[in-house]
DNA sequence: CGGCAAGCGGAACCGTGTTCCGCTACTCCG
DNA sequence: CGGAGTAGCGGAACACGGTTCCGCTTGCCG
């Protein structure tokens, strides 16, 4: 037996001091996305953490790989979601359109992530490949339970994503709104 | 004694080489865009116009003034394409239908125009402004002729740019139709 | 032609992200 | 417990883009 072994992926085999500082760094990331975006430069994060930037690109290669550590909780909160919606809704279309609604109250609560999920910087394809390969099955589970097939489940992310982009800087806007008559219009 | 200069300042009174430089620039942007995007570094643009960085800045202070130069007749083209295309159709859906796709051919053949446009950067605003003085009005005349009231104007075009994100660089997202389902599914 | 301000070029500056390397201090082993 | 070796650290340095600034050039007008 192996207490705590490999628990957290990222921490397993470390020095205790770089662990620590994994751990911390995670903290000040999302301190610093609340209150300045995802788009937090790097050295404000270094500066809450109390480390210097080298720290944080030896533990978190590119931005996006803090982003996903970040959320990857919340990511897979979203997605176990999915089943769950379908086997306590009334129609499929109803689960599909609640799952809906809780990516874009995640998107939208997080200044910047939905830019930041459709850059097409290549820094970013790991944020990507992260959001679709939790989401997008559960997405084509909700469209293929609903009988949808006029769209596939990556252009609706995709749509449902862009719509939500300056959602949090735009008093005019409202993304939830538009996402819904969308969802609604879905052939 | 006048201590201002011999000439009226404005655009008629600038010295010959100053038009011509003006000129050139609006080329070279032009020519910058389609190859690059509008996000174009201003060096570039420079080098192709075969001037200074700093006549750039003189002609056009922000960016977001030589995209507006460029761009304005297009703009211009589609605003006026409103009146038309309610006279030629069928329904006033239809032409708010046929309107909104001229408005997403151009911003999709347009690399990088729809994220600039929705940039909340300050130095895009004049950018902003030059859209939507030109074409919310059009929007909500097609709107009302439409006797459509659950969504205004600004949310309409603001949803349909940020549909348009992207459009030029995924193979597997397809901005027109995902706009179609959303124009369709207007309640 | 001569004077002078409009206009020009591009070096310099600033704020990002990212890399690199000399030093620190943690861990392990004797 | 103490010393060695290395994982890990800090932050200076570099890359790169936008923007500013200022000394020089040049078109314009008298």
């Amino acid at each position: 037996m192996v207490p705590f072994a490999k628990r957290e992926v990222g921490l397993a085999g470390k020095r205790a001091d770089a662990r620590r500082n994994e751990a911390t760094l995670l903290d000040a990331a999302a301190a610093a996305f609340v209150a300045s975006g995802v788009d937090a430069p790097v050295r404000d994060i270094a500066a809450r953490a109390g480390v210097g930037v080298g720290t944080i690109y030896r533990h978190f290669p590119t931005r996006a790989d803090l982003i996903v550590a970040v959320y990857r909780h919340q990511i897979e909160a979203c997605a176990a979601a999915g089943p769950d919606l379908l086997a306590a809704s009334d129609s499929p279309r109803t689960a599909l359109a609640r799952w809906i609604d809780l990516f874009v109250d995640f998107l939208v609560t997080k200044h910047g992530l939905a830019e930041a999920l459709r850059s097409d910087d290549a820094a970013f394809e790991t944020l990507h490949a992260a959001f679709l390969d939790r989401l997008l099955p559960v997405c084509a589970a909700l469209l293929d339970a609903g009988g949808i097939r006029s769209v596939d489940a990556y252009q609706l992310l995709r749509a449902v994503g862009n719509l939500c982009i300056g959602a949090g800087s735009d008093a005019r806007y409202d993304a939830r709104r538009m996402v819904g008559i969308l969802v609604a219009g879905l052939p």
